[in-house]
DNA sequence: GATCCATTTATTGTCAACAAAATACCCGAG
DNA sequence: CTCGGGTATTTTGTTGACAATAAATGGATC
């Protein structure tokens, strides 16, 4: 059962926390209709902040609520999957552009740092496609908020991650090509930490681009049904 | 005073509209601080659908929220509206791409029938300001839509046009050159007839470019301070 | 036997009172 | 006169009960 990571500051707050890992874990599957009483007994919360959290999720895109009718999990279709890729592409392409103008060289250092680590898990090979998938995670997350831009930094961690990491999850690793990806990821920081921003918004764009393939290939396949 | 424009299905969504409306038009000041209370008493409301209408809004980042110690409006720094306008560039180009490849033909039809009547409303050029900010908006509105891409239809239309907007109202128009951009829409518009998904992701990058640089010229001349 | 309508039931939406926390104010000491 | 601490007040956060609406069920009619 999902809890609260930290020590929430409101009771809303820890409603929104609980519910959006439910989901993203998919502790509560998309197209789930759930009833708020349930949803109260099971997070130990009142109906009042949990309202307050699903509003806050409904404006995410995270579950739809019709009036009167209830709640469910919003379910995404593999199109939907692919449209949110070409987004990542453009808006993860400005990130690094603008990450590589304005990050400070501790936090190069520190990215760089992050992929030898995660090369180190690569090699040992052991749960590797789980590492891989936050190591990735955590690779965009840093470039995102190494932009500098409040907004962009937002949407990109607040929006579109925890909509594809709710489908990491399921797929258990979205990308199956660690060692490519790495390479990528290398060449991205390399691109940044010569403060090269077209370069790096290239190959950004090119590494998202390349992920969404990968999927969309697995999906023709059939090893992908959503 | 604000009010739902259309019979809202529930309180908090009419709560909801009436605070967005408010914010954008800066009936609600940036950086103002505001009750609960107040805003209960100023429109019709009670705290319980005011609370989880307070919640999306904060969610969206119309305004920010610190427990216990109450609500205020956002204001964005004149930095974080160009920051916008990158983001805009990027997700409004690949908006005008997808469009190109999905609108109809009749979608098409009505956006350059669209285009004449913003031109000649701009020609009998009384209260030509006004009518181009909306104009404006309308004419990025059809083509977000026209990508068929949800996400990225809602992060435009539900996110960033409203902080956008918020700063329309307040400089009139942020535009002040009608007949160009007008041009630019008519060539966008080209594109996307001629299915040029290249060359209309191009064209819009470029026209909302030249948008920031038009504000930041401004605001380098002191005509806009925020 | 199937369909339509009314009633019932369960669930959501709303409200007003209660509890907790942060700000503001006042008083005293240095 | 200024600064620190403590109390008072205001405001937010939470709760549980009440009302309204939609789905489900059962009955009657075609």
């Amino acid at each position: 059962m999902a809890e609260a990571t930290l020590q929430s500051q409101t009771r809303a707050d820890e409603a929104f926390d609980c519910l959006q890992t439910a989901i993203v874990t998919g502790e509560l599957a998309p197209g789930e209709k759930i009833g708020e009483v349930e949803l109260c007994s099971r997070f130990n919360l009142t109906r009042g902040p949990l309202r307050e959290a699903l509003g806050r999720l409904e404006s995410r895109g995270l579950l739809v609520r019709r009036p009167h009718a209830g709640v469910k999990v919003v379910s995404v279709s593999a199109a939907e999957l692919l449209e949110l890729y070409r987004i990542r592409e453009v808006m993860e392409g400005l990130a690094a552009r603008q990450a590589a103008e304005r990050m400070t060289d501790e936090e190069i250092a520190e990215l760089q740092a992050t992929l030898d680590s995660h090369e180190k898990m690569i090699e040992q090979a052991q749960g590797q496609a789980y590492y891989q998938a936050e190591g990735d995670y955590d690779f965009h997350h840093r470039i995102a908020t190494g932009s500098r831009n409040a907004k962009l930094a937002q949407m990109l961690l607040g929006d579109l991650y925890y909509m594809v990491r709710m489908y990491r999850y399921r797929l258990s690793t979205s990308a199956g090509r660690p060692h490519l990806a790495l390479r990528e990821h290398r060449r991205i920081v390399e691109a940044i930490a010569q403060r090269d921003g077209e370069l790096a918004e290239f190959l950004m764009k090119r590494h998202i681009n390349a992920a969404r393939i990968n999927i969309e290939k697995k999906i023709e396949e059939g090893v992908l049904t959503i």
